[in-house]
DNA sequence: GCAAGGTC
């Protein structure tokens, strides 16, 4: 029997389907499997890594294990899907060959080699061979499995050891912080090599954020035939000393021209989570469209491509939509000629996100639905002409200058309605031509600090960073929601992370720069090459963790991060506090527990309390209720939002 | 109860 291995279900169907014509599902273990009874052959998808490394079990308990003793340990084999690794084994007795078909990359040939190791177990003389293809045609997977190669050993020690390096610092330092500042169970305060620059990020925007100095600037700003043209000043004498002066304007220069406006480029997973976060947080869009995928609506979407490859047929894709609501979307693309646009990452694993075939709005549900009509209209935005705007530039004496916009084509516009834009409507003037000063007037603007992080935003930092991948990134970031490190969106830091930040930047920095992922890297890729054992690589990270664990200062560690939760824990209850106890002259603050209610600051003295309503998002406004002084609550539902008062 | 990386 010759066992084949891929990946993951899907790409075992697609290659059992592309290699054999007999081919029938079986199921062991609630696993399914492709099986050719003529070739003697079976396909099974693995769930990506169906093992991990860990520590050994008599290390598990934080309080009781010295770290440096984890420095010192072995790793052991953990298997995380006991089903899969069943079916495996009960396949792989039988198998006279196993051929490894998982995906062609890095964690691919992991994957693979951790699945042959298992193998090997229960059946020590199986022949192994390794195909590669980088997509799931027909021509690419029979080509290669006509030229059967070996595994690539060292490749997959070069993930092995990412995965080793990563368990370590991130044990280490995880167990560091918490066991210092005595946060165990669900509240530990976590570090990685991808969460904790990422966190930095965030924590040195809001830095930059609270010592931006805003400064004032005017605007000199004249009205001539009906429009307004401005000149900025920094200081209001100035500006309006100019405008005393000025009762005529002369037109020193009238510039209209025609701009095009690119389209967007087709959506890869971080274009498209980019976009989809204006309606929803990133982990949530993920997990939606995957179900899509799943149901067969979108194409794979963790994809790192911005380029459609050839063999998709773009034509009939879009035909498609004629028989649905975007068929005059559909209908204008065709009517001006499909041209898709490309973004500047070409990869061949897998086509940019797109639809694959049509959904109506009764089968999905609501959240489906938003990401589902955002992929469909971003992917015929991609094939449609590019927009037309009209550009007039005008300047006066005096360096008065307006510019005025207007779209003369929507283009992609007409279907892509995500992104908003202002128009600006200008007469024609000509240079020479002396005006009449209709208007004057001062007005005075800040400076605005730099913006804060979206979830949109940040996982574009990322990954122009290169912290994380396509299919983590997102997962990050919602580790840093549930961590408490963060909140809102715009992305603000809580106290705690600026504590945990802070005391890593003190002792041991690199762990907060980009900088580690980028080494790694390296590294990586000379075991790859065959240049650099695993085992100098680990013995740096061993090296360098030990002297931290020798330096570092635990109490102090520990009382900085207790601050930062302190500090927290205060806000909070600032924030929820709405007024005096009618009872016994306490702080009223809102409680939010497993129910949410109104409770005394002197519980358990004081059991004063009153009910709230427990749907909707709670907000605790800044209006106060005239008649019992306490601030006014509002709840926020999908439909619509309320305001109250909890004594009324 | 640690990370990040696959996939569900």
């Amino acid at each position: 029997m010759w066992l084949i291995i891929a990946e993951k279900d899907k790409s075992a169907k697609r290659i059992a389907r592309i290699l054999f014509k007999d081919v029938r599902t079986l199921k062991k273990n609630d696993v399914p499997y492709y099986i050719s009874p003529s070739n003697g052959a079976i396909v099974l998808g693995l769930k990506g890594h169906i093992v991990e490394y860990d520590f050994p079990e008599e290390l598990n308990d934080w309080r009781r294990t010295p770290l440096e003793l984890l420095l010192k340990s072995k790793f052991v084999v953990k298997v995380r899907d006991k089903n899969v690794v069943k079916t495996l084994l009960e396949l792989a007795k039988k198998a006279k060959r196993v051929t490894v078909a998982t995906d062609y990359d890095r964690e691919g040939e992991f994957i693979g080699f951790t699945a042959v190791k298992l193998v090997e177990k229960v059946n020590p003389n199986v022949k192994v061979d390794r195909v590669k293809f980088s997509a799931l045609t027909p021509t690419d997977v029979k080509k290669a499995f006509s030229n059967p190669t070996n595994l690539d050993l060292n490749l997959a020690k070069s993930a092995e050891v990412r995965h080793k390096v990563d368990l370590l610092w991130g044990a280490v330092l995880t167990r560091l912080l918490s066991l210092s500042a005595n946060r165990l169970g669900k509240d530990f305060i976590s570090v990685g090599r991808v969460q904790s620059p990422t966190l930095r990020l965030i924590v040195e925007r809001e830095e930059k954020i609270r010592s931006f100095k805003s400064k004032y600037f005017y605007n000199a700003i004249v009205k001539v035939k009906g429009i307004h043209a401005k000149r900025k000043f920094e200081s209001e004498e100035e500006a309006k000393r100019l405008l005393e002066s000025v009762e005529f304007l002369r037109v020193t220069k009238f510039q209209k021209s025609l701009v095009e406006e690119k389209k967007p480029i087709p959506f890869n997973t971080t274009e498209f989570l980019k976009e989809a976060s204006k309606f929803m947080k990133p982990d949530k869009a993920m997990s939606v469209a995957e179900n899509l995928y799943m149901e067969g609506y979108v194409s794979y979407p963790r994809t790192d491509n911005t380029v459609y490859p050839k063999t998709i047929d773009l034509k009939r894709l879009v035909e498609m939509f004629l028989n649905s609501e975007f068929r005059e979307f559909a209908k204008f693309v065709l009517k001006h000629g499909i041209e898709p646009s490309r973004g500047k990452k070409e990869t061949k694993d897998h086509p940019p996100i797109h639809p694959t075939a049509v959904a109506n709005r009764e089968n999905l549900s609501r959240d489906e639905w938003i990401v589902y009509e955002l992929i469909v209209k971003r992917f015929l935005a991609t094939l449609s002409p590019k927009a037309r705007w009209e550009v007039k530039r005008v300047e006066f004496e005096h360096g008065f200058k307006a510019i005025g916009k207007v779209l003369l084509f929507p283009g992609w516009r007409f279907i892509y309605d995500y992104s908003k834009f202002e128009e600006n409507r200008l007469p024609d003037f000509k240079v020479g031509e002396v005006l009449k000063v209709e208007e004057k007037i001062v007005k005075r603007e800040k400076t605005k600090p730099p913006s804060r992080f979206t979830t949109g935003t940040l996982i574009k930092v990322m990954e122009n960073l290169g912290l994380g991948t396509k299919s983590t990134r997102h997962e990050i970031i919602r580790k840093l929601y549930e961590r408490r490190y963060i909140y809102g969106n715009p992305i603000r830091p809580t106290n705690l992370a600026f504590a945990v930040v802070n005391a890593l930047k003190s002792f041991a920095e690199v762990i907060t720069l980009p900088d580690m992922t980028a080494k790694l890297e390296r590294d990586m890729m000379a075991i790859a090459e065959g240049k650099m054992d695993e085992k100098v690589v680990l013995k740096e990270s061993v090296v360098f963790l030990s002297r931290v664990l020798k330096d570092v200062d635990r109490e102090k560690l520990g009382e900085m991060i207790r601050d930062g939760i302190e500090k927290d824990r205060e806000e909070e209850i600032e924030k929820n506090a709405i007024g005096v106890c009618p009872e016994c002259g306490g702080t009223l603050i809102v409680k939010r527990a497993r129910k949410r209610f109104v409770g005394c600051s002197n519980y358990p003295r004081c059991k004063f309390s009153l009910p709230l309503p427990q749907k909707g998002r709670l907000v605790v406004t800044s209006k106060v209720c005239e008649k019992h002084g306490v601030k006014i609550l509002k709840i926020v539902e999908r439909d619509g939002k309320w305001e109250f008062c909890p004594l009324c």
